[in-house]
DNA sequence: GCCAACGTTGGC
DNA sequence: GCCAACGTTGGC
């Protein structure tokens, strides 16, 4: 049993909308890089939990809890150039040219609706001694899913999350 | 919109 | 295999 955090645009795709999905879970499309992927291919299991983290918006920060709930699979937006996205209909900014059906290079994990909570904010996370060394908070940290320790995940889901 | 930091590409 | 140029991420 590991424990993940996984960034997310709420544009895009936020925690409601993953609690709002049918049967409450859906493939975490759109990772193009490699590090990413070999987590998420290769190194996350089904029933492990991981942090849904909203990225890119007006107030980044933890937003819930969800679990890996397949094993890895193709990544199908990798495959049309025209497959339409909310942003624009006509252009897929997944498309990935070099990627074949036999051999493709980008996979994905379905993901479940484990939990909401309030939003923990990057800016609150980094006050915590207790979390100086998630990988998050790393200086120039830019990947997109991480693995979080078994003590950060317990104080934030314990300290933060415990109390409204 | 800015820009620091990082990843990827491609010429050599 | 090096590394400069370029593209992307993501907080601010």
């Amino acid at each position: 049993m590991q424990y993940w955090l996984m960034k997310s645009e709420p544009d895009e795709v936020s925690i409601d909308d993953l609690e709002a999905a049918p049967a409450g879970h859906f493939p975490w499309f759109g990772v193009r890089n490699y590090q990413a992927r070999n987590f998420m291919r290769d190194a996350m299991q089904v029933g492990d939990l991981a942090f849904f983290y909203h990225s890119s918006c007006a107030e980044p920060g933890i937003a819930g809890i969800c679990e890996i709930c397949s094993e890895p699979y193709p990544d199908a937006t990798q495959f049309s150039a025209t497959l339409s996205t909310k942003a624009d209909p006509a252009v897929n900014p997944y498309f990935d040219p070099k990627s074949t059906s036999e051999n493709p290079r980008w996979w994905l994990r379905d993901v479940r609706f484990v939990a909401k909570s309030r939003l923990i904010p990057l800016t609150d996370l980094r006050r915590f001694p207790e979390l100086a060394n998630m990988r998050l908070l790393a200086r120039g940290n830019r990947l997109s899913i991480m693995p979080v320790s078994e003590t950060e995940w317990a104080f934030i889901t314990k300290e933060l999350m415990g109390r409204q």
